[in-house]
DNA sequence: AAGTGGTCTAGACCACTTT
DNA sequence: AAGTGGTCTAGACCACTTC
């Protein structure tokens, strides 16, 4: 009667750990490796809960609960009546996820984004430590400074695995409209899905200062973030510098 | 034979908006009133789900959806086997929930804890404007200084609303152990379940040079933190002075 | 009217803890 | 053995969207 393969049944005979996995996660697994190859692509219609069950040979509820836990990880988008979509970068709400830099006053602004170089390099040794790459792997190289209602506030710069973003160029990036993971997605395939950042107080050297016109000392946010794609793989570093003048970065604890 | 109230009969008749709410909802909030009202206190064990599904005569099923979604905003903690318990910050593993400054190297360690003043005062107006309080109530102001391994740190100001922390001394503070949180829960009867910071970059000014043993400019962390108990009720107004030379504050984004 | 996700129920069984 | 949370199923109905 009971569909759900034995969970026990596959399990090596020594294995003395925790050896259960509940069967909605693994059907998580297996929603996730669909979207990774990519399947169903971002900002597309999944398959209803109800075709997924019958494809699984599970119930609808367990299809369910696997799917609110994509949709918690920001995986996937629930649209009640509609169905559910596979998560997008190029959309309006998905703008400001990573960044966390708000105006002290009013509400967030669009920025504008110049491109102050771009080439590809050997990774250098902790570049390449960070990306989980072999010290002198090809990687892209760009640095831009970024703009809110004509005020330079962030001086960024990014690395990317060069063997994921071989046709990436300056002329690509500039003619590209919207946040810079949209081109990532939709041209190379490469989605980015969590982040981490590690955020330090440094003062302005004579180049930051110059990019965002303040003074050499001057106090400034600096954040490194590494992230990562499907299956907790590091697919870009980016160290950004971030003029706290008229800007803050939020956190919410919970 | 359906034991759930109508969502629709208790509408006001001209109300065109969305006016329906999920039972679980309603049952969440029950018993958050019950945590909030102390019913329940921090770390006690609460009724199983059968028992509360009895005594508001919905599904278990009900119950535990409501559940679920109180444990995923920290406000209770499930365990297979036990029950559900109320959560507390007298426990190790809260000890950094609310702290995201890491070490560069090693493990997140424990901080002895310098208390400079503790006094109080009447409200300034910002301080009063973001505890929602009128220009002029007492609060109570904390200043120290937090070690890690030796090494000063964090320079911290605190500002907590006088009504609710009567009893609060600097005898009383110094003789706590553990975190802060954990003395407001138990002797006040505060319990912090959320916050939001705003991070600047600053310099060090003579008094903060003094306190954490840096040279005067030195980049600091702002951070300014505002904490909220049940019902977004805020209720501390913390700001620190992190110095990043051996730390980093971790963001996660997801 | 038909299809989707969202809610609610009832019951069975499993994993874990305590008695 | 008994009690707890955790999983899974099956079916009903609701809210929302589209045809």
């Amino acid at each position: 009667m009971n569909p759900v393969p034995s969970n026990q049944a596959s399990e090596p005979a020594g294995s003395a750990s925790p050896s259960f996995r509940p069967l909605y996660q693994q059907i998580k697994a297996l929603i996730t490796q669909s979207l990774q190859s990519g399947e169903w692509k971002p900002g597309e219609l999944m398959p209803s809960e109800v075709e997924l069950a019958g494809r699984f040979k599970v119930s609808q509820g367990t299809v369910r609960k696997a799917i609110d836990e994509l949709a918690a990880e920001n995986l996937v988008v629930r649209r009640q009546g509609k169905g559910t979509f596979v998560a997008t970068h190029a959309e309006e709400r998905a703008h400001f996820r990573f960044l966390r830099l708000m105006p002290d006053e009013g509400l967030p602004q669009h920025s504008d984004s110049r491109f102050v170089e771009v080439k590809r390099i050997r990774a250098p040794a902790e570049v390449a430590r960070l990306l989980e790459l072999k010290s002198g792997d090809a990687v892209v190289y760009i640095k831009r400074v970024l703009s809110f209602e004509g005020q330079p506030t962030i001086l960024e710069e990014l690395w990317l695995p060069g063997q994921l973003f071989k046709g990436l160029s300056a002329e690509r990036l500039v003619e590209y409209k919207g946040p810079m993971y949209g081109l990532f997605e939709s041209e190379f395939g490469t989605r980015m899905i969590r982040a981490t950042e590690k955020i330090r107080a440094v003062t302005a050297d004579a180049s930051a200062s110059e990019f965002l016109k303040v003074a050499e000392g001057t106090p400034l946010l600096c954040a490194e973030r590494v992230s990562f794609t499907y299956g907790d793989k590091a697919v870009e570093l980016r160290r950004g510098l971030y003029s706290t003048a008229n800007h803050h970065y939020l956190s919410e604890l919970s």
